[in-house]
RNA sequence: GGGCGAGUGGCGGAACGGCAGACGCGCCGGCCUUAGGAGCCGGUGUCGAGAGACGUGCGAGUUCGAAUCUCGCCUCGCCCACCA
């Protein structure tokens, strides 16, 4: 049901977007419109937004993500670049397991009808999606390269496989990537529960190889807080490993790490993780049964337990010391769980007297603190630590340190450690590498045989694909599904030809979307992942958009993923994106975010069924800043709807068409009353007031060539609800024009074809179905985009608000080359201006020419 | 606890250090109508009859001039969180 609106004074016909949109689309469709040419002379311009998973139905969100990188998409190929916007489908993953074993269908069938349903869906809103070249992770044509990635990491020493402790979600019985463990609480990201520690034989990509790298964003526009968040994940720590030699004969020194050698005069203490694996060895015979128990109940505990820093600290002595390097002091070895296993070394000198957390422990097991750097000329502070770091802190009690500036003696006391073989600079990273194994069907299979006689090994690549059997069991049991299917796991191996046991773990689906932006280069190529001379070409990708949940999952495993396959020689670049850009999210009506538990998801199909996808795109647009999503409120798309209304009206006016005149709304008149008049000599009433046709014509042409300017700017932003506010109000100009008896001028024509053009990235049916009835050539999506004649978005007169002490009191309107000495004294003569200079002379008047004046009273 | 970001009418939101509230919703009044939940026209920050005064979370500061810059505080959101 459409909304009508009565096309007053006009012969068009009713506006109606059902009657045409879908017939364009049709249209756009047949004639392969938006197909991407390889062959094309223009300068590629590869612009991508992040695929969706196939969840079942698109919702409001999808169709808010894309509609913005559309919008830029379809101006930049108007603007004469040839532009590939692909789309495809992540399809891989759990929640097809699931409906797997809830609903008893295969997570093949269930995938495709999804994909079916969406990709028909997205066809509706009209974007420029080269669907030629669509893709599917789930599809063996495509994940048969994923597999094929995995052995050219395995080759290259970038894949492997180690037993680890894991996060393991105990209700999707799968293996987390850290990245995916979330919250306080260490919560699953995909279901919430809580997740547990589990050692496992597990591959691992050696993203921590490339960590330095990763932390390097030179040359890309990326926001901002998406390269803080990675820089804090990957976490650079610089510092020094310092060997503590141990008491007890034969035994290694003790390695920590640590960004304070500047302390170590203070380090009354050492702590060793209860993993550390020189615990056993040092712990004495007294002391054992104390210090199994607690390394086992450490063992047991989970991991948020572990981590939470409201917890008091625990801890035993392990009964043996190690001496401090730089002042030969005995001292006490530790365990304590607030020491970590995975980082650093796993053990620390313990600094009280500047650590927060070893002071604690400190002073609840009676350790000495001592204090050995302060403010200069400073007092050691009581019952706390003193950790601030500052230009100005200088060593005391520290030996032939003592009275160093305390950045100094970091690199000196390092410089020393190192002259005595006791350690050296050292940098740590919080990054681990990225866990690849999922214990998961719906995967792409990890391609590797076990072989009795030869352990591990790569599947060769003439036998990719591994292809997933479709008749297995889908019970969580804490098992990939494939370990209970005979024939897959019967495998040959390479090395001996001899029976082997596949592997049956499937990949992260992170890994598929770790590189579809090369597939889609060239997707339907059959004898490689890509075609290197198509990569050449389109690679990087411009412009990429998507939510700013991907900070350190998707986005960081791309960039590591492109990074080591230009190592390998695959290509020239190492950064996959040029450009970022990020969407907000589009909450429920109730400010929580969209899911299908929550029942607050918001279809936009009963919108479209109602306004079409025109209405429906630019309201999404004109809601609010792009990259501020918010709770939805489809409130207020009756006014987005009224506005193409009128820009159907608008656009159809025949010449003579005309209405009630009033010159007073088109932008760039100057209200009347005020035209080339001393302000405050009054005048006649604004809207009697009629400009003379040649006035209004070039107000008109004014206006059309300040929104062209303004909307350009716009777009490149990605400030669409600006534009669009923008264009209505061009819409209300041309509106008024009409009724001013504009219609049928070159003035008119020319707005009304601009206007056009600049609303067709937003709403291209209802552009597309205008320019037709204007007897323009199809299509309008094709056309040159418009240019702003400056000459012409020039105004001839300026209104310059006139402030007193910095408040308005009047406004003064003069032609553009009016002197400043005139300007000075048109304001000082003004009447407001004398009533609040009361007869004194100003203390001052400033002019920001073209902006404004100030006069400044001389006060009391 | 740390980092980042945001607080503007009844609502969504505009505003290179220079006219606060563009554009739209809603509301009020009018027109047109058998009718109006359509459409069109006008009004709409708050207080005040008015002139005018006051207004961008709170408090200071810089400036001729601050929603915008600086400092402190409050509230909300996101990310990280015993990372030595």
């Amino acid at each position: 049901m459409t909304t009508e609106i009565e096309a007053r004074g006009t012969r068009a016909g009713r506006f109606d977007p059902a009657s045409y949109e879908q017939r364009w689309r049709d249209r756009w469709e047949a004639d392969a419109l938006y197909r991407a040419d390889d062959d094309d002379p223009r300068d590629k311009h590869y612009l991508l937004t992040m695929y969706p998973y196939p969840s079942g139905d698109l919702h409001i969100g999808h169709w808010y993500a894309a509609t913005g990188p559309d919008i830029v998409a379809r101006m930049r190929r108007m603007s004469g670049l040839n532009v590939m916007f692909p789309m495809g489908f992540d399809s891989f993953g759990l929640p097809a397991e699931n409906a797997a074993i809830d609903r008893n269908v295969h997570p093949a069938r269930w995938t495709e009808s999804n994909i079916e349903r969406m990709r028909s869906q997205f066809r509706t809103m009209g974007c420029m999606f080269d669907w030629s070249r669509e893709l599917a992770t789930s599809d063996p044509d495509y994940y048969r390269w994923t597999q094929w990635l995995f052995l050219q990491l395995y080759r290259a020493g970038l894949a492997y496989r180690a037993m680890a402790p894991v996060d393991w979600c105990p209700r999707d019985q799968v293996v987390l990537a850290r990245e995916q463990v979330e919250g306080a609480d260490r919560h699953c990201w995909r279901c919430g529960t809580q997740v547990v520690k589990r050692d496992l034989e597990q591959w691992f990509f050696r993203i921590t190889n490339y960590a330095d790298e990763l932390l390097s964003f030179e040359g890309m526009d990326w926001p901002e807080p998406i390269r803080l968040m990675q820089t804090n994940w990957i976490g650079r720590s610089e510092g020094a490993e310092i060997d503590f030699p141990v008491e007890a004969d034969a035994a290694d020194p003790i390695r920590v790490f640590t960004t304070r050698p500047d302390t170590i005069f203070g380090a009354t203490f050492m702590v060793l993780a209860p993993e550390h694996p020189a615990v056993a060895a040092l712990t004495s015979d007294e002391r054992r049964a104390d210090v199994e128990a607690y390394v086992a109940t450490a063992r047991r505990e989970t991991e948020i337990e572990r981590m939470s820093t409201e917890r008091e600290k625990t801890g035993v002595f392990i009964g043996a010391h190690a001496v401090n390097p730089m002042t030969q002091e005995r001292i006490p070895i530790w365990i304590a769980d607030y020491v970590l296993p995975g980082y650093g070394t796993g053990a620390i000198m313990a600094v009280p007297a500047h650590d927060e957390r070893d002071y604690e422990f400190a002073t609840k097991f009676e350790l000495p603190i001592r204090y050995v750097v302060l403010p200069a000329g400073g007092e050691a502070p009581q019952g706390e630590a003193f950790v601030a770091h500052t230009d100005d802190e200088v060593l005391v009690d520290s030996g032939e340190f003592t009275g160093m500036a305390a950045a100094e003696a970091i690199g000196a006391i390092t410089r020393q450690l190192a002259d005595l073989g006791l350690g050296g600079p050292a940098v740590t990273y919080k990054i681990r590498d990225w866990l690849v194994s999922r214990q998961r069907y719906w995967g792409a299979p990890i391609p590797i045989v076990y072989c009795d006689e030869h352990g591990a090994q790569p599947v060769p690549e003439d036998q990719l694909p591994i292809l997933l059997p479709e008749d297995v069991d889908f019970a969580p049991t804490g098992v990939s599904p494939l370990q209970s299917h005979a024939e897959f796991l019967s495998g040959t191996c390479p090395e001996c030809g001899g029976r082997a046991r596949r592997e049956t773990d499937t990949m992260d689906t992170f890994v598929d979307s770790a590189w579809y932006f090369l597939r889609y280069c060239s997707p339907r190529e059959a004898e490689r992942a890509w075609d290197p001379e198509a990569v050449r070409r389109w690679m990087p990708v411009d412009l990429y958009t998507g939510g700013a949940e991907h900070a350190v999952l998707h986005l960081m495993y791309a960039r590591f993923m492109v990074k080591a396959l230009r190592d390998l020689g695959h290509f020239e670049f190492g950064e996959p994106f040029v450009a970022l850009r990020n969407q907000g999210q589009i909450l429920g009506a109730d400010h929580q975010r969209m899911s299908k538990s929550r029942g607050n998801v918001a279809n936009p199909d009963d919108l479209v069924a109602r306004y079409g996808s025109d209405t429906v795109r630019a309201f999404l647009m004109f809601i609010g800043p792009w990259d501020q999503g918010g709770p939805w409120n489809p409130t207020g798309i009756d006014g987005v709807h009224r506005f193409l209304g009128r820009v159907w009206n608008a656009t159809q006016a025949a010449p003579g068409d005309r209405g009630p005149v009033s010159a007073r709304d088109i932008p760039g008149i100057p209200p009347p009353s005020l035209a080339g008049e001393i302000p405050g000599s009054g005048g006649p009433p604004a809207d009697r007031v009629l400009g003379t046709a040649e006035e209004l014509e070039r107000a008109l042409r004014r206006a059309t060539h300040v929104t062209i300017s303004e909307v350009t700017g716009d777009y490149e932003a990605f400030h669409f609800n600006t534009a669009i506010a923008r264009m209505m109000e061009l819409t209300n100009a041309i509106v008024r024009a009409r009724e001013s008896g504009l219609a049928g001028t070159d003035a008119y024509a020319e707005a009304v074809d601009r206007l056009l053009l600049l609303l067709a990235p937003v709403a291209p049916h209802i552009t597309e179905e205008l320019w037709a009835r204007r007897g323009k050539a199809y299509s309008i999506h094709t056309q040159p985009w418009p240019v702003a004649d400056p000459e012409l978005a020039r105004a001839e007169t300026l209104e310059l608000p006139v402030q007193v002490d910095g408040k308005l009191r009047d406004r003064l309107v003069v032609t553009r080359d009016t002197p400043p000495e005139e300007i000075e004294r048109l304001a000082l003569a003004s009447e407001a201006v004398q009533r609040y200079l009361g007869g004194r002379a100003p203390r001052r008047v400033v002019q920001i020419p073209g902006r404004l004046v100030n006069v400044v009273t001389p006060g009391d």
